[in-house]
Order: C-alpha cells, then structure tokens, then sequence
RNA sequence: GGGCCCAUAGCAUAGCCAGGUGGUGCGCACGGCUGAUAACCGUGAGGUCCGGCGUUCGAAUCGCCGUGGGCCCA
C-alpha cells in the first residue's frame, strides 16, 4: 500500500533512514554488481588528502562524482569507482610534528623515525575515517569499503614501478639543481608547493667595483641582500643601451662613474640622491663584457677571492631598476642556467636549514633571512650601498608550514618532463575536456611552461624512492616491485616498504658492494599521479588494468590543473607514453558571497556539515550542482540553499498532495494502467506527459556534456512552473469526486508516473528523497521491483508523449491565464467571483487554436462563465469607440472654423464615421446645417472600456475580462464567501476532513441573504454539515462563534462538531 | 609581469558561441487563493548589462585597452 507522509519535509532523518536502508539491504555493491557485464566506466577518484574535515569544495568535489557515476550506472554502465586517499607527505609531517611540538628534523631523529612514522600513519587513518563518514553523508556512494590508499603497499609498488619505466626510459636524473627550498622543513619543495603572497622585503641598489677603473661601479638591484655573499657575476641584457655616466651629489670633486642601463639613469640617480650628471659613454649590453669587477663583500667572505667576476648576457634581464642583473648561481633558478651556461662555480655556501656555512666566511652559522640588516650595513661601509629602502612583492612560501621559501643548489633527482613536453602537448588534445579550454588553453600553458619535475623529498612519511647507489662504483640501481627486492636483497616475507625499515635493505652490486637506498622520499604529488593504475592494483596484478585502462572520466577543481591533472599525465607519459584519462571535467572552487577565498583567518568559512544540519544533504547537492556551471567558482550563498530547498519543499507537498485520496481510493499502480485511463486522459495530462519526456530528454543532452548545472536547472523548472504551479492545480478539483470515476483515475495514474519518473531523474542529484519516494510508490506495492531506485534503469524517452505542440499551447494558455488574473486585479474582481465573459483578442492563429482546444482548462482557470474568440480584424462590440480629433490636421484646413470641427467630431456618430473613414477616406460632418469633409488624418480612433470591463495584454494578444455583475454571479460570489469562511472556521478548530457539523450562519442584509440562500445546498455540502442554518434571525452559537465582514456586509456565523 | 576564467536589478542567475526592444528566481511592496495551508499563486517597482574606445544601420553579445574578482604561473 502507498502511504501517507509527513506534513513537513524533514531531510534530516528522512536521510538518514534512507542510508541505514540503503546499509541494510547493501545497496551500493549491489547496484554496482547488478552492471557487471555492461560497458564498463572506469572512474578515478582523485585522492583527497587526509587532514581532517572535508570542506565545501571537497563536499561539491564529491557530490559532482556522484551524481554522475549514479547517472552513469542507471544508463547501465558498470561503473569502476574506487574511493581513494593521499596519505603521505610533508603536510602530515608537519601536523604531526606541530602535535608533538617539534621545531626542526632534528627533534624527529631524536624522537625515532619509526614512533614518527607510525604516529603519520595513524593520524592518516583517523582522518581518512573521518572524512569517509562526512562524505557518506552527503550521500556520495563509492567504494568506500576498498579504497585506494597511497600508505598501502601495492600502492607504494605502482609509484616504484612507474619510476623504474621512467629509469629504463633515460627519464631519471640525478643532477644538482637550484630548488625551491624550505629552510624549516629542510627539503626541496615542488614548485606546486609554493605559494606566492605578497610580503616587505629591502629593495636595494648595490655598487660592484669594477676592477681596473677608478672610482667605477656597476650598479645591481635586489630583494635579497643575503645573496650577495654568494655573487658571482651579473647580466645585462645584449639588446639594450647602457651608458657610463659620472654622478655626484652637490660636489662635482667627489664624484663617481656607474653603468646603468640607459632608459634608467634618472631613476638610479634619483635613488641614490645624486644630484647631477654627465654621460661619458652609451653601449649596448654586449659591449660590457669586457667588464670585471670586485665582489664588495670579499674580504668577508674569503671563498670569494677564488673566483672571477665579470659580465654576462642574458635575455631574462628587464629594463627595470638598473637593468643590471645580480647573479648568484647558486641561489636562483636563471642564475643557475647562466652558471651553467658559462660554467661559474656555483657557489651555494648554505646548509639546508638556511644558515651559512663555513664557506660563508664571517657569516657562519648565521640564518640568511637574518643577515640583510648585516650585509647592507657591511655594504655601506664599504661604499657599496646606493639605496636602501623596502617594497612589497609576491614572495613564495612554503605552503604548509608558511616559512619563506630560500633557493638552494642541491643534489637532487628529477624525471626530465621537459624531453617528452611535445608528446605531453599531443596527447592533451586527444583527451576531451570540459570545458574545452580547460584543456586547449589552460592545461596546455601550464604544461608548455613545465620543467623537470624534482621527486626527491629530504623527508621521512612519503613513499621511500627505490634507488639504491653503490658505495663503490656509484652504480645505480631502481627497484620495481617488493618481489624484486625480496630477490635482490635476499630476504623474504612482506618487507616494510617505509623508511625506516626499507633505509636499512641492501642489495648486492654487480661490482660485490654493498648498494644503500639513497634517503629521500618521493615528492607527494607523484603518489597520487600513478593513481588510475595504482588503483587497479598494477603493476602486481593485470586483469583490470588491461581491461579499464586509461580512466573513462576523471574530475577536479582548476587547481589541478597543475596538480593532478598534470602529474598523472607526466607519470603516465613516463609510464605508457599515453594520456591516462579520456574525459576530464574542470570544476570551480568555492568562494564566500563575496567571492572571496574561504579562508580560517578571514572567518567566512561554511562547512558541508553546517548546511546539512540546517537544510539536509540533498539540498546542499542541488544547490551546489545547479547555481553554477561546475566549472565557474561558486559563490556560496544561504539564501540561494534556502530557495532550492523551498523547491525541494514544494516538491514534497506535490508529492503527498495525491496521497491521500490515492490511499482512500485504494489506488493500484498495477490495475490501473495507462491503457486503461488512455481513453479519458484530458489534454492537460497529455501536456504534463509531454513535458516530462522533453525534461528527460533534456537532461540526458546535459548530462552527456557533464553540464550538471543545465540537467539541474529545469529539474527544478518542471517541479516548480509545471507540476506544482500548473498541474497540481488543474487536477485539484477531480482527486474530489468519489467513486471509480475514470476521469479521477487517469489524473492518478499521470501523477502516479510523474512522481515514478521524477524520483529517477532527481536519483543522480537527490538521491535520498527520491530514494524514498521510490519506496513508498513503487518497492511497497511491489516486492519484485528492485531493492533501490539506485539499481534502477533510467527513464527512456517515449516520443510518442512528447507533443511539443501541446506544449506550446499549454504554454501560451497560462500566459491568458495570468493576464486574466491581472485583468481582475484592475477591476478589482477576486478569483472567487466568477465573471460572465472573458474575450480573446488572438494575434494569430496558433493562439486562437490554442484556445480553442484547451477551453476547458481556460474556464476553471479563470473562473469565468464564458470565453470568446475574436477573429483576427475584428473587435468586440461592447468595446467603444472614441474619436479623437487631429488639431495639426484639421487647423491648417479650416482655420477659424478649427473649433467647431473639432466640436462636431466630438458629438458624431462614432461607428459611422470610423467606417467612412476607412472604406473611403472621407466622411461629412454636418455643422450646423453646412456640411464639410473631413479626411482620415483628421481623426484618431481609440477603443474605450467600459467600466466593468478590463484588459491585459500577453505574449499572444489581449485578453478582456468583463465583471459586469449579474444575479447569478454575485449569488455564486457570496456563497463562495460564506463557504471560505465556513472552511476556516473548521480548520481552526482543527476538524478531521470528514467530520460533520452544525453551522448557523447570520445575514442581516435581506438582499444578500436571499443571494446566498440560493446555494444553501451547495454550501451544505462543502463544508459538510449536517445541519445548516442561514437566516437573519437566529443568532449564531456553538463551538466557535466569528463576525466576518464580507465585502462591506457583516455576517455571525458558529459552527460546532456533532457528536 | 604572463596564461586561463569571471563581471548583467539589493542578491543569485539566463541571454553572449551564430549582434536586432535584456528574461528568470530570491528579497521587497501590493493583491489573491484557502483541506498542498507554518503551504501556494498573481501583480508591481528595481538594470549607465564593470568602465572606455572601436567595428556595425544596430553591441550585453564581436575586437582592443583598462578596472575588479578567482585559479595558476614568473
């Protein structure tokens, strides 16, 4: 039997019933299994990382996915879905380190390396249990049971494996490189791991001696003093002019001789408050070569004397500051290139924790983010500072623990992404991206830009990198698999593929040495770029990677753009020399309403739970999936969650409105069937048919295009414009009749497959109320029907109920519909009084076909008695007509006679003129006794209304609605009056529908009592009395006794139960 | 400094690719309906379509230059 539900929509525990069901009968795995054999769709869940609790850009992240996998699997795909976790890396070192207040790695070698480890992996667990649990929630069904989780072993073989290809491919380097470098966490960061934000920093203007030449400078411009103990040479760019200029400040005897780029010369000047000039000399840059100068700081930093100074070209060198280029090679990237270029000694004197070294001479020991203040003050001694001063700029940082980042020459190991770049670039075209430019135009930059990628980490939690080195001969060697290890270094048994244990297995040289792991771990980003064969459990086993592989659909915010879309393209480059995903959708972030970043420390953060506690998850899905196209960012906005979930409100009133008289009637889906109400379908249950088979269709076309936003949206347009507004409304008077009226059963059965069809599209985006709607109408009175709405098929489009047409007519009726109502409101004629006649004035033919066939919806709509059609010239004769005269017409022609033409225009016959006029452009006017001609420009002719009539215009015309009260009609009025009233007076007393009462109802006002005294039965009737009593004698009494004013007339009236 | 995206009423959005009188929802004001009723419906007021320049008979739409926001990079 369908049951009745509950007055309110209450998501919160409808929800969780919902999952509990959904865990009882198992009906994810079930749903899944239920596809086997189909097509299979392989998704990849992009891993998130685990650090706690899930935001609402992860919470969209994941209804995205699962709104299309359920899509997908109810389109009778298999779909592939693991769940999957990013585990490793330095964030949870660093959490974990910030729990046990640790301060640097040495407090972490003290502490042990295996309790440190041990205490990631368990803070990774929690919090991957945690957030499972938030995100089964929101209701997003993967495959929670097995996930993926980069800490597991097969995992960590997937990464050795893909590193081994990468070796074998010539694609693995050792090389020292300037990295980006943490000085608190002491290992290289990847560039994706820095983030820029602007910070103070000096601004200085440095003066190189320049040897051989008295009192000459080169002059340099830098942001960071510490730096310069480590100068090697500058650059000046080959193209542009310099000049060689004498300076001095008030004192032409004291002046000096500096090279500055020429465009630059006042600006120098004027930093360093020079107050005069004269130009010796202009070259361009290539003609500076020749130049060698003195490192200033030399005599402090004794390493210095060793080497030469001079200059360089270089085309990174912009016209900006002095144009001059200050190069430490071994602190900065373009730096490095040119040392290399030009084979400069790259002179890195800097530990890992950002102090100098011995090398650093008398700066030893000190941190370098110190010493600016130091070396400026050494530098102005010396003569050598120009200008001091600060400025704001972009500054990267470590995007975990915040410290400035420092650039370091290090030893590290890199795959040369920059060699397979072009292929790189080929195989981004052949994926299909959605949006497209977030493939053409986005991706493709970034990775045309790429550089070798550094995976080495001088860390602890992250995946151990299977290099071993020789002692001996330095020869490297890379594992592939833990079965290979086992072989290699002759032990057997599951090995502890982590550090600590795995820093401690040898093998065997081919020279006889020993071969140690080299200590560092894997960059994080690269655990989760082997992803879409680590999840298939590749290398160790092949049968589903054969099968599924390269993922069908992947889906991330634009962040990944360099993220994961990126390292799961380089690795699989490296890999299999392909792209590893067909279908990528790019989704937006999530910004507060003020489209600003969600962030702690500016306090606008909403959590998923937050909006699931006030207005349930399937709300919060709707909302998120219909505001915005997935891949423009969302503004999150209360408001807008409150509307949907109205929408989803009136959605559940739509839906029990039927039930009652459904259960009443005993309404059985499975004897009444559309051929058995076929016959006697009206037209507007063939137009509410028609509109859901044009949804369906709809929804499938945005679906295939995963434009989740335009597959949402007229969701809630049917919900809200058609059924609630439209059908509900037109079917209401028909659920009323009793009995096994065909009519009535036909409205039943059209909403019965509404609902039925309804809760299969909402299914991907809601599913927990179409879960439940899907119970109570179709699983309770059919236990063969499946366990799920979930292991449903998809509705499929019937074409032959598709009758656009229809839908046309329908639509431009309720358009009449509305000019009607507003028609009324300017005559002021409430709905509940009918009008005698409504006129319709159709522009075309389609209009007036429309009304034609739809009449009758026309006539409850409006409440009017009668409709009229007017043909396409004609209008209708109970409008006037009134004559306007044309005074800049009529002037020049009659001159001083004007006026009385005017007058007589005035008092003529209307009609008769109007035809004159238009049959043959002339008409006679008789003036008193003299006749003149008048001509049609002479006179405008406008319509008039009368009184009780009144217009509006629609999209197809006008309507008239004429509210000329007559007997009938104010009869019927009042007794609409006394009814609605009668009706309230029961609800406040909080009566049952069926129960019978006593009413007495008190009219002083003779003519209206005889007037409602004309319905007396009708009114009886619905309002359910068994006794009634309307007269202008007997007073009121009983349960509840009210004086009502209907419209300016009072009237007492009582009802009361009978027992 | 560069790449990509975005900017339309108080708020949120459609329209832009394929130029032709800018629609819709929320909120607001007024009104209606009355056994879906703590629900629902109608009407109305609200727009230099971010600014400027250009192309065109005609620009929210196309182009260029700015401004502001987002993501990514240097």
């Amino acid at each position: 039997m369908i049951r009745e539900i509950t007055n309110k929509y209450e998501p919160k525990t409808l929800e969780k019933d919902i999952r509990n069901y959904w865990d009882s009968i198992n009906a994810y795995p079930r749903s899944r299994q239920l596809r086997a054999g189909s097509t299979d769709f392989y998704f990849v869940d992009g891993p998130p990382y685990t650090t706690g609790h899930i935001h609402l850009g992860t919470a969209w992240n994941k209804i995205i996915k699962d709104s299309i996998l359920r899509y997908k699997s109810m389109n009778n795909f298999h779909v592939r879905d693991r769940a999957g976790w990013d585990m490793h890396g330095l964030p949870i070192e660093v959490k974990v380190e910030e729990m046990l207040g640790f301060k640097s790695k040495k407090d972490i070698e003290e502490y042990g390396v295996d309790q440190f480890i041990a205490k990631c992996k368990e803070f990774a667990i929690r919090h991957k249990d945690e957030m499972t649990q938030q995100f089964k929630d929101l209701g997003v069904w993967l495959d929670w049971e097995d996930p993926y989780m980069t800490l597991k072993d097969e995992y960590i073989e997937a990464a050795w494996w893909t590193l081994k290809q990468g070796h074998d491919k010539g694609l693995l380097e050792r090389g020292k490189r300037v990295v980006n470098w943490c000085p608190r966490c002491e290992t290289a960061i990847a560039d994706s791991e820095v983030e820029y934000w602007d910070e103070e920093d000096p601004s200085v203007y440095i003066k190189f001696k320049v040897k051989d030449e008295e009192n000459t400078y080169i002059v340099i411009w830098t942001t960071t003093p510490w730096t310069i103990p480590a100068n090697i040479a500058v650059a000046v760019h080959p193209g542009f002019e310099y000049s060689k200029i004498r300076a001095w400040k008030d004192n032409k005897d004291a002046s000096e001789v500096l090279y500055i780029s020429t465009s630059l010369v006042e600006h120098v000047l004027k930093q360093g408050r020079y107050t005069d000039f004269e130009t010796l000399d202009r070259m361009l840059g290539e003609d500076l070569l020749e130049l060698s100068y003195d490192n200033p700081l030399s005599d402090k930093v004794p390493a210095q004397a060793g080497f030469d100074h001079n200059v360089y070209m270089a085309d990174f060198v912009t016209a900006e500051n002095t144009g001059i280029v200050h190069i430490a090679p071994g602190h900065g990237m373009d730096d490095f290139i040119l040392g290399v270029e030009h084979e400069l000694p790259i002179f890195c004197p800097v530990c890992p924790d950002g102090r100098y070294t011995s090398d650093a001479g008398e700066y030893e020991g000190k941190y370098v983010k110190d010493v600016d203040e130091l070396i400026l003050s050494d530098l102005e001694e010396r003569g050598n500072l120009l200008k001091k001063g600060m400025v704001s700029h972009r500054y990267g940082h470590c995007w975990r623990c915040k410290t400035p980042i420092i650039y370091l020459a290090t030893r590290q190991w890199f795959l040369k992404v920059s060699d397979i770049k072009d292929e790189m670039l080929s195989e981004i075209e052949k994926v299909a991206w959605y949006p497209d430019w977030a493939g053409s135009a986005r991706f493709a930059d970034w990775v045309s830009g790429a550089r070798d990628w550094c995976i080495s980490r001088q860390r602890y939690w992250g995946i151990p990198l299977p290099i071993w080195i020789c002692d001996e001969c330095t020869e490297e060697e890379v594992i592939g698999t833990m079965k290979e290890l086992q072989e290699r270094s002759n032990l057997e048994g599951d090995l502890d593929l982590h550090r600590p244990n795995v820093d401690n297995i040898t093998i065997t040289c081919k020279c006889g040495q020993n071969m140690k792991r080299v200590p560092d771990v894997f960059d994080v980003w690269f655990d989760s770029a082997v992803a879409s064969w680590a999840t298939l459990n590749y290398p160790r086993e092949h049968e589903d990677f054969d099968k599924l592989w390269p993922a069908d659909f992947i889906t991330e915010g634009h962040d990944q753009t360099r993220g994961w879309f990126y390292s799961q393209m380089g690795a699989s480059m490296i890999a299999f020399g392909r792209a590893p995903y067909k279908n990528v959708l790019m989704h937006g972030f999530t910004l507060d309403d003020a489209g600003k970043k969600m962030s702690k420390s500016l306090g606008n953060v909403v959590s998923p739970g937050e909006v699931m506690d006030k207005f349930g998850a399937d709300s919060l899905r709707f909302y998120v999936l219909s505001s915005n196209a997935p891949w423009e960012d969302l503004k999150f906005n209360w408001d807008e969650v409150s509307t949907i979930n109205r929408m989803v409100n009136i959605f559940w009133n739509v839906y029990r409105f039927p039930l009652p008289y459904m259960v009443l009637d005993n309404f059985d889906p499975s004897v009444v069937t559309y051929d058995s109400v076929k016959s006697h379908l009206r037209p507007e249950d063939r137009w509410i048919l028609s509109r859901l088979n044009s949804l369906i269709l709809s929804v499938n076309e945005a679906m295939d295009q995963y434009n989740l936003h335009r597959a949402t949206r007229p969701i809630s347009d049917f919900i809200l414009e058609d059924l609630s507004r439209w059908y509900v409304q037109l079917i209401r008077p028909r659920t009323w009749t009793e009995g096994d009226d065909p009519d009535k059963l036909a409205a039943y059965w059209v909403m019965y497959e509404v609902l039925v069809k309804i809760a299969k599209v909402i299914a991907p985006f809601m599913p927990h109320l179409a879960e439940s709607i899907y119970q109570n109408l179709v699983h309770n009175l059919d236990p063969d029907s499946p366990k799920s709405l979930h292991m449903c098929d998809w509705p499929v489009v019937e074409d032959a109920l598709v009758d656009t047409g229809l839908e046309k007519q329908m639509d431009t009726i309720r358009n009449m519909v509305e000019a009607a109502s507003n028609a009324r409101q300017k005559v002021k004629r409430k709905l509940r009084w009918p009008v005698r006649k409504i006129v319709v004035s159709p522009e075309n033919e389609q209009v007036a076909q429309a009304v034609e066939s739809l009449m009758s919806v026309l006539l409850e709509q409006t409440n009017c008695k009668e409709i009229m059609i007017l043909g396409s010239d004609e209008t209708w004769d109970e409008l006037g007509l009134e004559a306007v005269p044309q005074p800049k017409a009529i002037g020049p022609a009659f001159k001083g006679d004007a006026g009385k033409v005017i007058a007589a225009i005035g008092s003529a016959d209307v009609i008769s003129m109007r035809d004159a006029l238009v049959n043959s452009g002339e008409y006679e006017l008789e003036i008193a006794g003299e006749t003149v001609t008048i001509t049609s420009g002479m006179v405008r002719f406008n319509e008039t209304i009368p009184e009780h009539i009144a217009s509006a215009g629609f999209s197809g015309g006008l309507v008239y609605v004429d509210a000329m009260l007559t007997r009938e009609i104010e009869s019927e009025g009042y007794a609409r009056e006394v009814i609605r009233r009668l009706q309230d007076m029961r609800k406040e007393l909080d009566l049952d529908v069926e129960e019978r009462i006593k009413a007495i109802v008190l009219i002083k006002d003779e003519r209206i009592l005889d007037l409602v005294l004309d319905w007396e039965a009708h009114i009886a009737d619905e309002v359910r009395t068994k006794l009634l009593v309307i007269s202008m004698d007997v007073e009121p009494e009983g349960d509840l006794v009210k004086e009502w004013d209907v419209e300016g007339t009072g009237m007492k009236m009582s009802i009361s139960k009978i027992s």
